[in-house]
DNA sequence: CATTTTGTTTTGAGTAATTCAAAACAATTG
DNA sequence: CAATTGTTTTGAATTACTCAAAACAAAATG
């Protein structure tokens, strides 16, 4: 394996997701770049919400060697350093995504668990005060509204 | 109330909880009362938030035969039947709690880990509606509201 | 009260998602 | 381009939980 130029090679860059993009959001994250750091972003790019198993899925196809466990790695040091979002629904595996920094909240369908962004309900912040916020340093609120998507309503209307 | 005894023996009775009025519980949402029931319940009443192996440490010390899979089984019960509640905050294992009904939500210290209730904000029902609830029937919102507690305040702002 | 039915618990095994650790390796720094 | 620092691979382990069959107990029934 004598690959002088970064692994990926210059010449197979992406149609999709513009490396040089890419490799910018990683490397002013403070992180070296790294072919499977590329490819998770890269493959991030194209799924709005998704899984560590996803992932590797797709960066395998693109990066053969990349081990499962790189990918947990790339994704903790991008959620660290705050270029991707972490988030954890009840009985779902966790779930990556890149949209990041604007509080917003999501939507998950308890039949076919279809994950939907949504923005700050009622305006400005709302939840985002407890009633009584008992002490605490409150830096977070978190939202996840359940229910069931429009397919799922009519699929489980039928006879 | 008068009851007739069950396996856990009339002169077992609990100071704590009243036996009455767990099997009372555990009866009207249309289960079968048992020993494991009673015991998990009753820890439960001792305990705001309680995950299912500490439910298991102490029904342990009352009904030691108990195993952990009756727990999970027992829990699992009670949350279909609706007479306990189970939260899963990110990184933690499933917390179950007694406070059923009434929609309250949850403040998580993301050092120590402690969790208390929190009502729901703005008066009823806040943040129910999603902004844009993209065709969703939407049952159910949950918030999680992310801080440090008082006590890790405190501790963390130490030399 | 004995019996049947139904539901629960035990026992034992299995799984999914994730984490840990050491060695090999690659990207950036000097 | 060598040194340093950080990343990835490899392999194993762990946590939290689920599944299934057999044993068992509670409630319903006669």
């Amino acid at each position: 394996m004598s690959t002088p130029e970064l692994s990926y090679g210059a010449d197979e860059r992406p149609a999709v997701a513009d490396a040089g993009l890419l490799e910018g959001g990683i490397r002013s994250a403070g992180l070296k770049v790294t072919a499977p750091r590329l490819a998770v972003l890269r493959a991030l790019a194209e799924r709005s919400h998704a899984t560590a198993d996803a992932l590797f899925g797709a960066v395998r196809e693109e990066l053969p060697g990349t081990s499962l466990q790189a990918v947990y790695g790339v994704l903790a040091s991008f959620t660290t350093a705050g270029i991707v979002r972490k988030i954890e629904p009840a009985g779902s595996p966790a779930l990556f995504e890149r949209r990041v920094g604007d509080n917003h909240h999501h939507i998950v369908c308890t039949r076919c668990g279809v994950v939907h962004d949504v923005d700050c309900a009622v305006g400005h912040s709302p939840c985002l005060t407890p009633a009584d916020a008992l002490g605490f340093d409150v830096r977070a609120a978190e939202v996840i509204y359940w229910g069931l998507c429009a397919q799922c309503q009519f699929e489980t209307a039928l006879p």
